[in-house]
DNA sequence: GCAAAAGTGTTCTGTCTACACCCATGT
DNA sequence: ACATGGGTGTAGACAGAACACTTTTGC
């Protein structure tokens, strides 16, 4: 119909999230090419001919992360002409949550961990997508224990209440968090108790039967 | 970066909803171009240079149904390469709620309303958009009132719940669904009666501040 | 006067909230 | 023995579900 259109590129950028010292942290990238040059991004790239959204996000999170089994959910495409300064570029946005002791990150000055709280200027639009993330993030956890994503694999009720109250920033009710959170599907409550790196020693639990609530939630497999 | 890149097409493609006959309807179009010549579509097109993704779905929505002033959401990005049998075609859905009395459909062969539990054999993936639309409008009016979109500007609380009796594809309690709806912010009552064409006239309500809950619901307004 | 839809309250049940103390361990 | 985080129960408020009869009108 309209020829002119081919003009478009699209990408996905990807909003990676974990929880590092004790605070909700993303990954970023510093660009090194224009525009937004040496500013700040979230990790993105074009999606190539042969593959679908869902498998450029996974590359692309696998480029930066070397992670690929974790939780990743389309968020929201944006289109706006002039979020790109030069080309019409649409990008389909993507968020995971990830384990910080999953995480294998090049160390370079060009790529690191922020905290949400706290970012420095972002190239494009990648604050608006970043808080767009985090609303997100923050519905998914009202209705499915999403967080034990960013826990460890065998973790104590406290440090999930933990997750919990950094995302959604506000403190939570010990008892209360801990009777909602026994009834989840899923949840498995182990034999083995946290190494007493404190004082009394916390039973573990961990999350086998993975159920998530919502409906476009992709759990990336090893393999696809 | 891959410039091979340049041959992704971009559309927008709607599923416009509305209630008539007492169903859920969508409006699909005949396609009279292959692929998938003489099958039955969701409206789309282009997304042009100087346009956002909204602006693209609200001018597609304009020019089949000349309405302008709807509930309009963008609902999922859909990337498979092999979506489009010819050329690689990513699109973006919207899901529309329009009320029958607005529409000015040209009553062609080419384009009409289609029951969503009796649709022909659709082209593209188009039938799973319209599935997914389907899901996404029965969460939205779990938590804001968006059928009234779907009803006259006056209405009666029977023929809201009969709206969402229809999407929701189940029976309401009549006395449960006035309590909770008449507690909605935005709810009118007003000193008018519907003509009785039947037995008792009943009241008529309308909305007036919009209020919606969802994250990224666009009411589109007219000039927009 | 009767058929048909409008309108209206109460009870029960389950869920969310608020809240304070004892327990097990390391030092 | 004490400091630290781990672990537990109950009472009140609130929301959702079940449920049946009277009222108003057209015919």
């Amino acid at each position: 119909m309209f020829n002119e259109i081919k003009t478009h590129e699209i990408t996905v950028d990807i909003v990676i999230l974990t929880i590092r010292n004790n605070a909700l942290q993303v990954l970023l990238v510093k660009r090194n090419n224009e525009p937004f040059k040496d500013k700040w991004a979230i990790p993105g790239g074009y999606v190539r001919m042969s593959e679908n959204l869902d498998e450029a996000a996974i590359r692309v999170l696998k480029e930066k992360t070397n992670v690929d089994n974790i939780y990743l959910e389309q968020l929201y495409t944006f289109g706006d002409p002039l979020r790109h300064p030069v080309s019409r570029v649409i990008t389909c946005a993507y968020f995971a949550l990830i384990r910080d002791e999953d995480i294998e990150v090049a160390s370079t000055p060009d790529i690191g961990w922020h905290k949400v709280s706290d970012l420095p200027p972002l190239a494009f639009d990648h604050a608006e997508i970043i808080q767009y993330s985090l609303k997100r993030t923050r519905e998914r956890l009202e209705m499915c224990p999403v967080a034990y994503q960013l826990l460890n694999e065998k973790f104590t009720l406290t440090e999930m209440q933990k997750a919990y109250e950094i995302i959604m920033e506000k403190k939570l009710d010990k008892r209360n968090f801990r009777k909602k959170v026994i009834t989840t599907e899923g949840l498995r409550e182990l034999n083995e108790f946290s190494k007493s790196t404190s004082k009394r020693p916390a039973r573990l639990y961990t999350f086998d039967s993975i159920k998530l609530n919502s409906k476009r939630a992709h759990f990336i497999k090893k393999g696809e």
